[in-house]
DNA sequence: CGCACTTCGTCAACCTGGTTGTCGAAATAG
DNA sequence: CTATTTCGACAACCAGGTTGACGAAGTGCG
């Protein structure tokens, strides 16, 4: 079967998509239902052990003022607090909440589920052969953070 | 190596996106360098025979008012022309110029070449494998029209 | 110590690409 | 001929990004 180069990059964003659409049926099935994709990257960002928000920026790849209000969404979900940084006064530390880490175990979890759902689909050595060769494709074009995805196809 | 699941989105958006980077960076060395990708899935909606408005915000998955937001974006850019439907005084027909086409062109090239790549990278029966295994598990979450993409992770 | 420079986070203004609601005009059904 | 649908425009709005300016706080160094 011989296939057109336009294929690929379709089969790539639409299994990214099917992904990322069944990740969030599922966390919303746990009690995450208003948690959409672009604050799950954000939250990834904050981490466990919390963040400054230009670190947070940083770490989307974005500006620190749409990381400011990024997090402010995260903050009004309840995902993360934000505490004035006892070590330096001008800073603001995020800082995941326990329903935020809860929601990050649970995305975890989902996407091992998923990952498993595919080796039970494809098989195990076909799997890690397509993740082998992503690797690869992918070292080769250095993606940025792929945090700032949202504006990126702007 | 085993993976944890989270890599696999990472790895599709990553190489997804290294794609589409190459596609526009190339696109620019061949003349059309104010093409968004956003913009490239509208043009293909249009297609080779024209649409109205509706029809190309039916195919984009997006409302016919962002469909007419897009298509003047196009239109500004001298990708598409907009007139009269002679057949519906309501309608307006939206065709693709002959710069459209040539970017049309041009895109499915370089798509090809970009595979070609990958070919000789992974080899042949690597790539099919995982063209072959990308599309197992993208029928099986059937995914929407894709060019809803920009709005999608919202 | 004191001053220059950098960094932190905020405010304000703006852009883009979406949304919904309303509307008049044109096509279609009955 | 009328009732309903469809087309595309306009307006208002929202989300998530941008840049620029800014004061306050930390840092480096003569």
């Amino acid at each position: 079967m011989d296939r057109f180069g336009f294929e690929l990059p379709l089969l790539l964003a639409g299994a990214f998509r099917g992904l990322i659409d069944e990740l969030h049926r599922r966390l919303a099935e746990r009690g995450h239902p208003d948690l959409r994709p672009a604050y799950g990257f954000a939250l990834q960002a904050v981490g466990p052990d919390g963040a400054t928000m230009s670190e947070v920026g940083r770490r989307l790849g974005v500006s620190k003022q749409a990381a400011t209000k990024t997090v402010g969404k995260l903050a009004d979900l309840g995902y993360v607090d934000r505490a004035p940084d006892p070590a330096d006064a001008r800073a603001v530390l995020v800082t995941i909440t326990p329903r935020g880490r809860d929601c990050l175990r649970a995305s975890a979890e989902i996407f091992e589920d998923l990952r498993r759902d595919w080796i039970k689909e494809l098989g195990k050595p076909r799997l890690e052969a397509l993740e082998a060769d992503l690797t690869t494709m992918v070292s080769r074009a250095p993606t940025a953070t792929l945090g700032d995805l949202p504006g990126w196809l702007r």
